[in-house]
DNA sequence: ATTGATATGCTCGTGGTGAGCATAATTATA
DNA sequence: TATAATTATGCTCACCACGAGCATATCAAT
């Protein structure tokens, strides 16, 4: 299998972040197996090595077949339909990563894959299509971003105190300093609310450097196995001391999923993306509970409602929500309008507009 | 040199939008000519076809070697700093582009070149390196988008009508309803102030399928001639009537340009981004004439003032600009702390943080 | 009828921001 | 030397968005 001579040094590949909310859980479509014509990876030696259990989660993943297909866009939107069922979702490209070794295959020779990923917007479907994917929460995978309940249990168990012994193990003060500092912007010093909530990305890359989620232990063994054990001193001793936050994911999907969730989180605060997520008539707690799923805090209910509505994003449909326990809610939509009225609601310049 | 058996469907390459800003003029860096390696590409027929004049500016870029460089933010700097002397500048991973025949070599059997484009924010310097870079206006490009001595000239001799025969030409009711919305949304509609400033690609992109941009024109010519004559007609007639508003650019550069400048000023807004583009002193008007540049707009003085002071964003050196016209200016320099102290500097979610 | 639960309306205080007036400290010029 | 021109800087005022909380409406269950 592993060839050399003539092949390209980097291929194209295409990722899915396929988010939904249901019941108040933000999920992300994933698979057990890689699948699209690729071959199984190589699961970096299954029982003997890194993941406890069976194989971790993969985001559905795709080669770009130029031949095929016209754009990027195109290429990821025709085979999310196909795998599963999904016809004309919102999405958006999200980044491209092409970190060594982000697949194990390239150390048997196969080429760099640089994967470009896109974030998909959707409802939540009974995944028809052929994949074997379904759907799984994903603060799973990042459970330290979910504030809903409080301060998360694992930060208080395990981040702070390992955090800490990571600050503590730096070799200089100017490095414990740039530790301490790193820490502090993305989670955060007090600890009383959530730290910057858009911040998903930094926080998940730290905690792979402080060897906190078990993908840096495997990647650790992975290019230890690559060059002969030459692998960059910083990580070793970090990565000894891997406890395992959060679920692994396969490749770099964990961190593709973290800057998928940063990046949604930062857009709902000046573009109306969360109507992609509902259904076409909804509550207004409804809505709300599908933004606080995915800032991963609570939101004051009047004054939610009250920004919602003075924003005019949503029009009532005159129905009211049958059968609940209270006061039926009245049922809105989304007002399309909104897109060609306001430039961008919320973008926002210190003193925009006017002259001197 | 074009071959076809063997060769990568799809290749991948690094383009880098350098930007800085001197006497109030944002600038970009670019090049005649295509360099790095690879061939000068197929001139698109020089004298017979398209582009007035010599052959079009070029953003700097290279191929990713995955065997030299182990991220691809790590390559792009590299051969920036190799081409440009460039060595610690702000870089940022922009967008990742694939569209189809984005370089007209793929007409003769070259792999599909995808390219990963990368903001990068600098102070203008002097190009040293092994290029023949210059920095150049970068609204040369993107005439439309300087609002600073109020609305652009182009825009009502050239663009409005334009677009307005261009929401006529369309072919049912439903697509020019389509149409005159898309220009609602990207350019606004009263047309006093500025639209949106951060939708510069949806600018760009209206105004390339509208036909007002060369590129256009290019283009379509080059997919007739590989289709042999079946590009899709809706671009046809519009093309015809191209009149090519702003310089125009090789490949799709001038597409990577427009979403640099989006980037730019959308983050300017919650990011301390600008001070990457200022010597490390600076007057506070300085400071606001840099920002202007990038938005496209005036600003309030005294407001801008308030702002930056409240948001303790710059801390006075305690000296004073020496030789102008009026009274003398303080400096000031940038407080690095305020990037470990307030979380974001402005994002904001309706009513974070409270309880229910 | 009462209780519990949810929806919805309203108010009050605070802070950010748009707009403009006023003053200070220089250089250029009459 | 006085005056104008120019730029920097300070301050105010009105308005609006937003955080926080109180109050009321409307339903189901008991």
């Amino acid at each position: 299998m592993p060839r050399k001579a003539d092949k390209p040094a980097s291929a194209v590949s295409l990722t899915a972040v396929v988010v939904a909310v249901t019941d108040e859980v933000p999920r992300v479509l994933v698979a057990r197996r890689m699948r699209h014509g690729l071959a199984t990876p190589a699961q970096q030696g299954e029982g003997e090595a890194a993941m406890p259990g069976d194989s971790p989660d993969t985001l559905p993943y795709g080669p770009f077949d130029p031949a095929q297909h016209r754009t990027l866009e195109l290429g990821l939107r025709d085979w999310v339909a196909e795998q599963t069922g999904l016809e004309l979702p919102y999405v958006e490209q999200l980044y491209t990563f092409g970190n060594q070794y982000r697949d194990p295959r390239e150390l048997m020779g196969e080429p760099r894959l640089v994967s470009v990923a896109y974030l998909v917007l959707t409802h939540e479907t009974p995944v028809s299509g052929s994949g074997e994917a379904h759907w799984h929460d994903i603060y799973a995978f990042l459970p330290w971003e979910d504030w809903r309940a409080g301060r998360p249990a694992v930060i208080d168990d395990v981040i702070r105190p390992s955090l800490a012994r990571w600050i503590d193990a730096a070799r200089s003060p100017a490095a414990k300093a740039r530790r301490r500092e790193r820490v502090a912007i993305s989670f955060g010093f007090d600890g009383d609310g959530p730290a910057d909530v858009v911040r998903t990305l930094d926080r998940y890359e730290l905690l792979y450097e402080a060897g906190l989620v078990l993908e840096a232990l495997r990647d650790h063994r992975q290019m230890a196995l690559a060059t002969g054990g030459k692998a960059p001193r910083q990580s070793r001793k970090a990565v000894e001391t891997a406890v395992g936050v959060g679920a692994p994911m396969a490749l770099d999907n964990r961190r593709i999923l973290a800057a998928a969730l940063g990046r949604m989180r930062g857009k709902l605060a000046y573009r109306p993306v969360v109507f992609e997520l509902l259904p076409p008539d909804f509550t207004l707690l409804q809505l709300q509970r599908v933004v606080e799923a995915l800032t991963g805090t609570r939101l004051h209910k009047q004054n939610f409602r009250r920004m919602i509505q003075t924003a005019e994003l949503v029009e009532p449909v005159g129905r009211y929500e049958t059968a609940a326990r209270g006061r039926p809610a009245e049922l809105f939509r989304f007002r399309r309008d909104v897109l060609t009225e306001r430039p961008a609601v919320g973008v926002g310049l210190p003193a925009m507009r006017a002259a001197e």
